[in-house]
DNA sequence: TCCGTTAATGATATGTTATAACATTGTTTC
DNA sequence: GAAACAATGTTATAACATATCATTAACGGA
């Protein structure tokens, strides 16, 4: 059970750990990624603070909030879906591995995933005949989820 | 030796037995990709229609042309960059299979590759665990090219 | 406590990618 | 040549994102 208080409690813990701070309007953009099941854009977040906390932020805030938070392992951005979404593993103790992220087309909904060493390996190693290679081991993959079906 | 204009050959005859017209202003816009090494976006084509027909195209023409040259598997379009790439077999004869792209953060330069066929059945049944499928199997990976390195 | 520094946020403008809706032109076919 | 359809043009606007400069809040040392 990991309430959205809890998890923005430890995510504050983890900021100040680290010299930074979690502040209220931080605190209420990651909230609005935590209560949604799909991914949000910028947009969408600004529309959950004015609506939720009547807090009026320009873009560029949300913007810079949305940075801050993905420098602190808190957000990740997807590139595909042009959307944030929070870490599934704010309040988790255990260090965990490069995310991978399945994103449905039809309704954003984003599955957090581990592809296993050995795929990602044989990927990497596909890859890097070509002398290319992985700019980050986080991937993102268009899918359809379960409810949306094909 | 697959030259700009062999290609276009190829392409006008492939749309002929498809029942369809590489017009004149389609093909400057295929040409542009394949002259090109790296991804455009649809912006850079008009620019490079511009600079190189002295032809001016609006945006929407260019986005209607790249529908039309995608439907027809002469380009694809690369979601996670948002740009466009002339598809790398028009030339060749053989059917081939859906493509992969490795795709440079720094300078968009793209390679078109295959991934085995194993590997993508690994990726699918990991995927199928979650209820979720990809919805293309066509994937973008974001990378260095050997000259921008890390 | 006051002041100076740095961090956080605000305001404004603009860039980039993309599509909707409607109008016009070009081409084919009978 | 007229009807039907394909291709392209025009205008407006949506959605996502960043640059730049201004302002406010918080923090730390004299």
């Amino acid at each position: 059970m990991t309430s959205t208080a809890t998890v923005i409690k430890h995510a504050k813990q983890h900021c100040a750990a680290r010299g930074s701070k979690l502040t209220e309007k931080r605190s209420q953009v990651l909230k609005g990624l935590l209560e949604s099941k799909k991914a949000l854009s910028a947009y969408e977040l600004i529309d959950y603070c004015r609506e939720k906390f009547d807090q009026q932020l320009p873009a560029m805030s949300v913007y810079r909030i949305l940075e801050f938070l993905e420098s602190e392992n808190l957000v990740h951005r997807l590139e595909l879906a042009k959307k944030y979404v929070a870490c599934s593993h704010i309040a988790c103790d255990h260090t965990h591995e490069t995310p991978q992220f399945l994103i449905c087309n039809s309704c954003n909904t984003v599955e957090e995933i581990s592809i296993s060493n050995s795929i990602i390996h044989s990927l990497r190693s596909t890859i890097s005949k070509t002398g290319f290679h992985l700019a980050s081991p986080q991937l993102e993959f268009e899918c359809y989820c379960e409810a949306c079906g094909a």
